[in-house]
RNA sequence: GGAGGCGUGCGAGAGCGGCCGAAUCGGCACGAUUGGAAAUCGUGUGUGGGGCAACCCACCGUGGGUUCAAAUCCCACCGCCUCCGCCA
């Protein structure tokens, strides 16, 4: 265990400090049950030695049982100060990388899998953009008037798009697209975007990145980073039915992020937004059916960016770039021909029992026995303001208009060109 | 936001401060009965922790308190229901 997360960079130290408090909290919890029976059994004497008449004797059992009681609870206080240092402790290690995940120590290490782009099938190679592609979304979004960054800022602060006009609507359709290539084997949940600070703790959002949420402190309420964060809770608290996994369904919701610091050169256009809306795919599934729900939730998310025949590649993120509850996770990152860049659009994670076990979801198997903890995966299908960029850029016409991809056409009212507003 | 009621096991639903981890009914599982089924009868039926066997401990919305002893008394909070107010 100890190797397992060094590869992720944790200390061998911070995992000796859980073994240690562990042993401590089992010794005082042992003493004190001892203390418990005790005054248990002397309490039950005391009942019947009054009903007896025996008033004195009452008495002195009564008295003992005070004293043990005291010192019940003096040991008591102890163990409940180690238990509360132990859950500290252990909310803020981070989960086992899975053994498929590479090795390495930051983005560089991550393992690119594959790419796509449209045509590939046919033996295509890989589109090299051209002049007119080569324009930053921000500036054929305002030219267009699709795009309103400043506007945005009026309202909320840098870093709150508006989308306006045909923009607006795009967003619109693209969650429309997904939303009908997912519900075929999803459930369409649309759960509050404001959560509980326990609902935040299940995914492993909270203690350690509370400062990358939005906080309404006088409710003390959160506002959702991600859908993944109401979904995992969604059952929380609950035994399934084996039969009834792999459970598996599907939310729109805005996300807020603060992004605290992260204003700058990397933070142009909808590059880093702090709200934005994503389409979630989640499941809760046993050990045996993770592998095959990690690769259908990739396989969904690879084929909305194909159906928009937007060039993509696949990486497989290294031991130590995992998001800290995550042990396996693959990224899908669009080629932005404006800002020569590929831009992270979905994480796909299996989490193992990571978030079941802060969450207390469980399922009792087929055949009956001690429920298990259920493996929760999740990933995006897709998160918009990039693909929307992504979309703006590569759709660009040598005119200055944008065409976009078949696919929306239903969405979109069947006109997929957008030009730039009369006058 | 105001007033009142309620929160117990898979469901319904009892529960006097000690004999309640919890009656009873239903559901479910197994067994008996049957050619098979219904009906009937019997047995079993929560979760977590410690020893990992007998057994012990915790949990009756959550957290505190009173008590030798709390599902049972007190306080706070949360949730649900009803009525009122406000609002989309």
């Amino acid at each position: 265990m100890k190797a397992s997360l060094g590869r992720r960079g944790v200390a061998p130290e911070d995992v000796d400090r859980v073994a240690e408090l562990d042993v401590e909290h089992r010794k005082r919890l042992a003493d004190r049950e001892v203390l418990r029976a005790q005054v248990k059994a002397l309490s039950r004497q005391v009942g019947q030695a009054r009903k007896a008449g025996e008033g004195g004797r009452a008495a002195e059992l009564a008295e003992e049982s005070r004293r043990l009681g005291d010192e019940e609870r003096a040991v008591g206080a102890e163990a409940d100060r180690v238990a509360e240092a132990l859950r500290q402790t252990l909310l803020e290690l981070p989960n086992l990388p899975s053994e498929d995940a590479p090795d390495g120590a930051g983005p560089e290490d991550n393992v690119e899998l594959r790419r796509w782009w449209p045509g590939m099938e046919t033996g295509a190679s890989q589109p090299e953009p051209a002049d007119h592609q080569r324009v930053p979304h921000w500036e054929v979004g305002e030219r267009l008037g699709i795009l309103d960054m400043a506007r945005g800022a009026r309202l909320a602060g840098s870093m709150f798009p508006l989308y306006a006009g045909r923009g607006a609507r795009l967003v619109r359709a693209l969650t429309s697209l997904a939303r009908d290539r997912h519900t075929d084997a999803y459930l369409e949940i649309r759960p509050p975007t404001l959560v509980l600070t326990e609902t935040m703790t299940s995914t492993g959002h909270l203690p350690k990145f509370g400062d990358d949420a939005y906080h309404v402190e006088r409710d003390d309420l959160w506002a959702i980073p991600t859908a993944e964060v109401p979904l995992t809770s969604l059952r929380r608290g609950e035994i399934l039915a084996e039969e009834e996994l792999p459970l598996r369904c599907t939310a729109v919701t805005s996300c807020f992020r603060r992004e605290a610091g992260a204003a700058g050169r990397d933070t142009r256009g909808l590059l880093r937004v702090h709200e934005f809306e994503k389409v979630e795919l989640f499941a809760y599934a046993t050990e045996a059916q993770a592998p095959s729900v990690h690769a259908d939730i990739l396989a969904r998310a690879e084929g909305v960016l194909q159906d928009l025949r937007l060039p993509y590649r696949v990486l497989d993120l290294c031991a130590g770039d995992l998001g800290a509850s995550s042990a396996r996770t693959f990224d899908l990152e669009v080629y932005s021909p404006g800002c020569d860049r590929w831009l992270e659009v979905s994480s796909v994670s299996w989490f193992r029992d990571y978030q079941a076990r802060r969450a207390n979801v469980r399922y009792r198997p087929d055949g009956g026995g001690a429920p298990l903890l259920a493996h929760t995966l999740n990933g995006s299908g897709l998160a918009w303001p990039r693909v929307w960029a992504a979309l703006v850029e590569t759709g660009r016409q040598p005119d200055g208009s944008v065409l976009l991809p078949d696919c929306l056409a239903p969405y979109l009212g069947g006109d997929l060109r957008i030009t730039p507003p009369v006058g």
